[in-house]
This record gives C-alpha cells, structure tokens and sequence, in this order.
DNA sequence: GTCTATATGGGGATAGAC
DNA sequence: GTCTATCCCCATATAGAC
C-alpha cells in the first residue's frame, strides 16, 4: 500500500474521506494527511479541490456506469428482438453500484457511500462532468425500460427511471443510519442482500399500472 | 416582510439558503446578509450555526411529520380494524412533504429541495435531532405497513418503508437536475403532478411479492 | 516530484459599546 | 436586541528551494 503511486494513494485518501464526511466537510489537508502525502503535491497532481473531486467520481463512477452498459448489451444480445425483462433492466442497473466484482467489501462500503454522497455534489464542473457521465445510461435505460413497458408515456418512463435511480442511491446513502433509526431491526448487510431486497420493489414499481390523471377525486 | 420578527426572518433566509447550497454551501455571513440581519444577531438568536441548521429543520420537517401523522390517524379511523389501503399509506407518507397546505409554491419549492438535503446533513447535534424526530414516523408507518402487507417479514416492512423514503427524497433532490438530464423532456413540476407520478410507483414496489431467499441462481 | 513556508481569504464565534 | 470590530482557526492555493 505504501508502494503506489502517490496519485493513486491520494485518490483512495480522497476517497475514503468524501465517502465520510462528502464534499464540505472533507478537506484538502485532511485527504493529504491520510494518504501521507505533502499537502502541496495534490495541487501538483490534480490542481484544485474540484478537480480532484472530479478524479475521484470519474475513476469509480466510470467503470459503474460501463458495467451498467455491458450489462444492458448482454440482456439485449439474449434477447433478440423482445423486450427486456424489467427485472434484468434493474439488475443491470442497481448491481454495479452495489460492487464491481473487482472491488473488494471495504472498497465497496466506500463506493456505496461515495454514490449516496453524489446528489450534495455542489453546482460546478465536477457536477456537470458526472452528469455528461451519467446521461448515456439515462439515454440506454429509457429506451430500454421504453421497450419494456410499452404501455407508459416517454415521459412516465423517465420519470420511473429517475424513480430507480432515487431508491437506490438513497438506500446507499441511508445504510449507516438504517440500524440506528430502526433500532437494530436493520443491520448490517452485504450488497447481495441488499439488491435481493432492492430489485422486487423497484422492478414491481418499474410495471405499476400508468398514473391515471386524476381531476380533484381528493376531498376532504 | 421587512416586518417579521428577526428570528423568523434568520430562518427563512437560512431555509432558502440551505436548501440552495447545502449545509457546507450555506454560510452565517450569507444569511445573515439575506435576512438583512447583523452577523452577530445570528449567534445571540440562536448561538451556534448547527444550532440554527437544527431550528431550520424543526420548523419544516416538525409539521411536515405531524401531518403525516395525522393522516394516518385519518386513515385508521376510517379503516377501522381492517388493514389500510398502501395506496393510503403512500399518499399520507408523500404528500406532506410535496406541499404543506400552508404553504405557498415558493415555499414549497424551498421545501422539496430542504427534504433533498436531509440526507447530507453531517452527524452532530442537529441530524441527531433530525432522525429523532423521525423516528415515530418509522415507528407509526412501518406498524401500518406491516399490516396491510401481512406476507412480509417485519425486516423486509422496514426495508421497503425505506426504500420509500428513499424514492421520494431523492426525487426531491433531483428535482431541478431532472429537466436537464432529460433534455428537457421532464421539465418543471409541481407537487401534484410529482404526486401522481410517484405513489403508483412506491405503491407498487411495496406491494411486491416477498424477496425470495435465491442459493447462487446466477452464473456468468 | 516533493518539500517548507506563506499568501490570501473565508469561516464561526465573541467582546463590549450602545 | 443590535451594532462594530476583532479574534482565531481553517481552508485552498501557490512560490520557490531542493
């Protein structure tokens, strides 16, 4: 460990430390001093706090969202010309962010809480480069999803799509906290438990009956 | 407006500014700027920053949980002893955080985008305080869940209540996002239009079957 | 590439006059 | 209760020797 790159070391300290206390209440010099380096050679290496951060979502983030894809492309090569299944639709979106199979269970717990952590990503280039990351998947699951459920609008579908982006990364984000405000009934769990309780909700939410539009049947 | 009570006019600008930028976004200075109130004022009134993040969050997320509540009373007496409808469920959980009937869309606006940043408040006194307040919630909604959905697990009643929670704030959160995400096909919306989006969605995933407990189904 | 030292600014909090 | 002025710490970022 103390052998790498000294880039790759600041990478994991950053990591790790916004992963913790997100985007504020990380600091430069903390992440310097966890990964052992000298404060002034991640000005050298990245060139600003943003940029760092920026490095640090795009070289996880990256491979998650290329999982995402690969996943999708192999659903889509088995099954010819049909719609997907929507349960393959949410596996291939949900189980990448839970663990890439090259990450071991302590990198994954970071990457959970990294991706909890993306939606307090202040306004600013970092933002915007993990949004322009993020809207091919959007582009691929909408159609996808579009294919599978044909009796919903483009819109309804975007919007459920969003749906599952939403009870993902908040259970990613709310995991630490889900002993406590549960008092022990939730403790602990792996990501494949997780995703075992995860995808039936979302897949099951994903095929609900279109939104009627209602006018005003709510009273008193 | 110039009129209210300073106090009232600290927490309104803190409320906007918080819900703007973010705990670590939102400084003393620049409240204290937008409420056109002395910096000093500020510590006297509340006498610490956590402090007054903590009073934010009473004010809103205090009603907002009280009216939860009591639509669920609302429910029960309508139900009598017999399980309540999870649409019921949802809406009561939902639909005070859309938009308290006090409140004007402005207002709300400022709302949806508090509730986003519930999840990146940093630990300390004021999330301590935060999931205190929640937790008669978790208590009330999951009793309720549990029984109108009799064939789970009280495990899996808590992970799917979360997964509720979840959706909705995240969808809170992404809210200003989503249009440029979408190019623009999900544009503005307002609480009743999320509304009608949302509950078939969460309502659905709730009702789905139990999670079956699968021995390695999947291979390559 | 890596260090020390420092520039520069912003932050939260407070003392003490009014 | 409200102001001015200030303390003190922490942050990001950089200059310049090695």
């Amino acid at each position: 460990m103390a052998t790498k790159e000294t880039k790759e070391r600041i990478l994991d300290a950053a990591e790790q430390l916004l992963a913790e206390h997100g985007f504020g209440g990380a600091s430069v010099r903390g992440i310097a001093s966890e990964a052992d380096v000298n404060l002034a050679s991640i000005n050298y290496h990245f060139g600003s706090k943003e940029a760092l951060i920026q490095a640090v979502f795009e070289r996880r983030l990256g491979p998650v969202n290329e999982e995402r894809l690969r996943l999708l492309d192999q659903l889509e090569q088995a099954a010819g010309d049909r719609p997907l299944p929507v349960e393959g639709i949410t596996e291939a979106f949900v189980q990448p962010a839970l663990g890439l199979r090259s990450l071991d269970d302590s990198q994954w717990r970071v990457l959970q809480r990294l991706l909890g952590h993306t939606i307090s990503l202040p306004s600013g280039k970092a933002r915007d480069a993990f949004l322009e990351q993020f809207s091919e998947v959007v582009r691929r699951f909408t159609i996808a999803l579009g294919r599978a459920l044909p009796d919903l609008t483009p819109q309804e579908v975007l919007w459920r799509f969003f749906f599952m982006v939403g009870t993902l990364v908040q259970t990613l984000a709310m995991a630490e906290d889900m002993p406590r405000i549960s008092h022990g009934l939730c403790g602990e769990t792996d990501a494949a438990t997780t995703q075992r309780w995860l995808v039936p909700f979302i897949a099951a939410g994903l095929r609900a009956p279109a939104a009627e539009v209602r006018l005003e049947t709510n009273d008193a």
